[in-house]
RNA sequence: GCUGGUGUAGCUCAGCUGGUAGAGCAACGCACUCGUAAUGCGUAGGUCCACGGUUCAAAUCCGUGCACCAGCUCCA
């Protein structure tokens, strides 16, 4: 039988056939087909040895394909799985796929695996990969292969296949003496199999469920070059040197005390000075486009939640406490109290959109395990806002929103952005609150405010809260890293609990749509995210000292006294270090504070009227008049980088 | 909440198999009066996370709780 394969510049190659895939890659080129990992059949990938039976459009995968990663790191779960079998012949596998940047394999053993225990399974691995093992496959029949896992105590196995939708076609991998139940594709043989490394071991639930057996989970690295590897555990390094954590206290910004209690965030000096400018700017942006800012309390009595619906569905994460016979609770959301000012006065669609805008603080019970530094607290700040429209005004509104967002976001260091759109799950609807044609509406609407500023929308089906679509955006940090900041949400669900009206031009009270929002998040999260993307070292208008007075000596300290205030009279954040110290010590501590600009004032600076400027960038750069380096640093703050 | 790890001076950490604690930085004092990433000497500083247990003796071993770290699960 003929094949006829359609390769990516669109020539038909007409083979005899079946034959093995690395056949036909030999027949579109030999170079390429010594540097094949798999093929690509009508966008499936598959290894080489399998056998093509049909023709279709064909590719050959060589390591430069990021699909040829993630069958390099299947493959290298495979790879462990056997070391492991091999060093505890009682151990029982569960899922072990390819991830971002690597892999991990679920097993179940009867001790805890310990750091010593991965460099054994490692140096395992190493060996196994040098005998250029080959990975082979075979069909089986269901019951076939049942029988065979159930053998051989793989229980796990067992009920994966049992998972299986009817129809799949029911595979194994032999890799020496390991078997796996897999659909692949893997690479050829182990030899590929070099750069990898274990990374770390964690608990992970059978199938994800609580409820189940608890696996040890180890996690591994795995790339094609040494070099590459190299590469991403410096990556690693850089996302440790850049730890929020970490910075928060060498630089004095915020931090967590235990005896206050766990997810609480104490801003110190320095960070208040940080957060403060960042307040400052959203304020003034916000007013700006026509929003009002409101203040509202941090505890509400318990009714407002019944009616709220928020005691039904989050009683277990709220703080509540009694009083004089009352429920009280520690808002975990701004919304209700939102909404009670928008009901201060009967609104006229006239009013409409009405945007209410606040910086509010809220606290959640989270369990112990998800706290982490600032980008999971108990108590943090949301950048909240409720907007209040007409059905009229939706699309427009969701587009100011998204472009808000970029150009907030913008303004604060970052340039690229992902966007997400949350929907229903189509088959569990009797969840969700509104109607077919609200959530209609309000999605076109979501949809069609992203395609407007030209953000892809990436579908999440089955995503959305119960109350009402969301688009959520995501930002990319300095080190390619992408952070959940934005949400911007509909909500169908409060209008009608609380009854919210407006009277509409022919008289009668409707209901207004409410669109729910954060744009930074919560400024902790915020915060933590903007101090790993700076490395601690913020442009100018957020620094929170942005010039250090160095004199040389004692004599000169009146002099540093005298530019200080004169740096400060002109609005910067100038200190002054009177340290008895040599300057080299003073420079070396500015320089570990990351302040941007030293003044460094001696004799030759006070006879002159000058400051000596040393910046962080670019290091010494002579003498400067104060006023000229004022007039730089205030451009420089104003350009905000 | 779950699995594993960790908790020692303000900070970062050392302290082997049990014999009541140590370094660097920071702080403070003295000397030096200093020119672009650490001047020298000295002083002070600890409920070894908390509570209970084992032991003649616990920072060290065991239990419980709390907190932190890596994940899992969760995140209005």
């Amino acid at each position: 039988m003929k094949i006829a394969l359609t390769l990516p510049d669109d020539e038909v190659l007409e083979l005899d056939g079946p034959l093995p895939a690395a056949a036909a890659a030999r027949a579109v080129s030999e170079g390429l087909a010594r540097r094949a990992v798999a093929v690509r059949l009508d966008g499936r990938v598959i290894d080489l040895h399998s056998e093509l039976r049909a023709g279709g459009r064909f590719e050959v995968l060589t390591d430069n394909d990021e699909d040829s990663l993630q069958v390099l790191r299947h493959s290298t779960a495979h790879l462990m799985a056997y070391a492991v079998q091999e060093l505890f012949p009682e151990a029982r596998f569960a899922f072990g796929p390819d991830v971002e940047n690597g892999f991990y394999y679920d097993i179940l053993v009867g001790r805890p695996f310990t750091p010593d225990d991965l460099a054994r399974i490692e140096a395992r691995m190493k060996e196994l990969a040098r005998a250029k093992l080959p990975f082979v496959k075979t069909i089986m029949s269901r019951e076939e292969a049942k029988r065979f896992f159930a053998e051989r105590g793989q229980g796990f196995k067992v009920e994966h296949i049992d998972d299986l939708p009817d129809a799949a076609e029911i595979s194994i991998y032999e890799l020496g003496d390991f078997v796996d139940l897999c659909e692949g594709p893997h690479v050829p043989d182990t030899g590929l199999l070099k750069a990898f490394k274990l990374m770390s071991v964690a608990g992970a639930y059978w199938k994800g469920d609580e409820k189940r057996e608890q696996l040890q989970r180890i996690y591994g690295t795995s790339w094609f070059k040494a070099k590459d590897l190299e590469a991403h555990l410096t990556m690693l390094a850089e996302a440790e040197k850049r730890d929020h954590r970490r910075l928060g206290q060498q630089l004095g910004l915020f931090g967590i005390k235990e005896d206050a209690g766990a997810g609480l965030v104490f801003w110190y000096p320095k960070g208040t000075v940080l957060r403060e400018q960042i307040e400052n700017h959203w304020k003034a942006e916000h007013r700006r486009r026509d929003y009002q800012l409101i203040v509202t309390p941090h505890i509400f009595r318990g009714e407002l939640w019944r009616t709220s619906g928020h005691f039904d569905f989050y009683a277990d994460n709220m703080y509540t406490f009694d009083q004089d016979g009352q429920t009280y609770v520690v808002k975990p959301m701004n919304c209700p109290g939102h909404i009670l000012v928008f009901q201060n006065e009967l609104h006229s669609y006239r009013d409409l959109p009405l945007r209410l805008a606040e910086l509010g603080t809220v606290y959640r019970y989270e369990r112990s395990g998800t706290l982490h530094g600032l980008l999971r607290v108990r108590g943090f700040t949301q950048d909240d806002a409720h907007i209040f429209c007409t059905p009229a005004q939706l699309a427009g509104e969701v587009t100011k929103l998204i472009d808000f967002s970029q150009e907030l976001q913008r303004d604060l260091g970052f340039n690229e952005f992902q966007a997400e759109l949350s929907v229903r799950d189509p088959a569990n609807g009797d969840k969700y609150i509104g109607s077919d044609g609200e959530w209609e509406e309000a999605e076109a609407a979501l949809k069609s405010a992203a395609d407007e500023v030209g953000l892809a929308v990436k579908r999440m089906e089955g995503e959305a809260v119960f109350y009402g679509p969301k688009i959520d955006l995501k930002l990319r940090d300095a080190i390619g890293r992408l952070w959940q900041t934005t949400t911007i949400q509909f909500d169908f669900n409060l209008g009608r609990r609380f009854n919210v009206q407006y009277v509409d031009e022919d008289g009668q009270h409707r209901h207004p749509y409410i669109i729910h929002r954060a744009l930074l998040g919560s400024l902790e999260r915020f915060v933590g995210i903007l101090t790993e993307h700076f490395a601690g070292e913020f442009p100018l208008w957020l620094a929170p000292v942005q010039v250090a007075v160095l004199p040389v000596s004692a004599p000169f300290r009146d002099y540093g006294g005298q530019v200080t205030e004169r740096l400060r009279s002109a609005g910067l954040r100038a200190e002054l270090d009177t340290r008895d110290e040599k300057v080299g010590y003073k420079i070396r501590q500015a320089e570990l504070q990351k302040v941007p600009y030293m003044l460094i004032v001696g004799s030759r600076e006070m006879e002159q009227g000058t400051v000596s400027l040393r910046s962080k960038k670019q290091g010494d750069e002579g003498a400067v008049g104060l006023e000229d380096f004022i007039a730089r640093a205030l451009d420089e703050v104003s350009r905000k980088h």
